[in-house]
DNA sequence: CCTAAATCATAGTATAATAGTAGGGTATTA
DNA sequence: TAATACCCTACTATTATACTATGATTTAGG
């Protein structure tokens, strides 16, 4: 499981995407302007979630995208397994490292890891994403400042 | 936390070590034999394990390094923490994408999935390793091939 | 039907990190 | 005093990220 910013700006503009969309569909450029993320690198970012159907997309003047299923119903794995393509199950999948026939020593190490990683990112859709920043916008300007997602998440 | 081969490189050389310090001091070119890793990326990679003092050394003939500690008190964030020093707690750290003043808007996410990685690879340490790696050669030539690791890791 | 807005696609590029190599030191034992 | 090992710094090839650039294609609205 490879975490980069790239898996972070496909959350990030997914987030963007979820909280607008009952707006119609989103066009990048508009989240390319409210999240400061490149045009063109969030037009590859969307074409990839498209292909994992992630997303849907219309074309033309009032085009855009919107999610491809509701949003409790996608998961942050699902995003970054959509972005980060090759979920680099090839930690030592039989190349150097590994000794001979048997599995490198730190082979089921990094398994477990990797399961670890994978189960909690499963644990969160984009519906708490949602709602936690929701909740933050709300927030501000009242009076409440208060702590987020760490109640949230489920440690 | 980053995830690279170079953790990697770095614990698989480390349980090395400590499967064969009971004969005293471990020299890296043996090392570098035994797990096909270049010598002198090695030396640089226990130049940071000994700044950490998770191992010590012995220079001149017949010298090497030996565990600073006993294996049970290294962990696996230990050795990775060491040779990735910068434990890339700088997801967000008040750069580009972090919205004005308001933290951005999956800060938490991530330093949520950074804690858990944590308190994984925390939980594991180099004895478990050891005593994994040792039953495991055990097995190969006698009846048991049984599962690894598998066990022995709290999931 | 024409134009502008949007997606779609591909190719190129700057930067940075990894995973080394190279070449020298310095301590220490036999 | 020679060989073994650690130690240190600088350089390099490769790769991935995070873009930029260019140009298509689709489609709504005038």
């Amino acid at each position: 499981m490879r975490l980069t910013t790239k898996g972070r700006f496909a959350v990030t503009a997914m987030i963007d995407l979820a909280l607008r969309q009952d707006k119609g569909p989103v066009a990048l450029s508009r989240i390319s302007e409210r999240q400061s993320i490149s045009l063109s690198y969030l037009e590859q970012l969307f074409g990839r979630l498209r292909k994992h159907e992630l997303v849907s997309s219309c074309r033309g003047p009032g085009g855009g995208y919107r999610l491809g299923r509701k949003s409790a119903d996608i998961t942050v794995a699902d995003i970054i397994y959509a972005v980060d393509e090759p979920l680099d199950v090839t930690q030592c999948g039989g190349k150097q490292n590994c000794k001979d026939d048997d599995m490198c020593m730190t082979h089921e190490l990094w398994a477990a890891l990797s399961r670890h990683m994978v189960d909690f990112l499963d644990s969160v859709n984009l519906q708490d994403l949602v709602n936690e920043q929701r909740r933050k916008q709300v927030g501000v300007g009242a009076h409440s400042e208060s702590k987020p997602m760490e109640v949230l998440i489920k440690d």
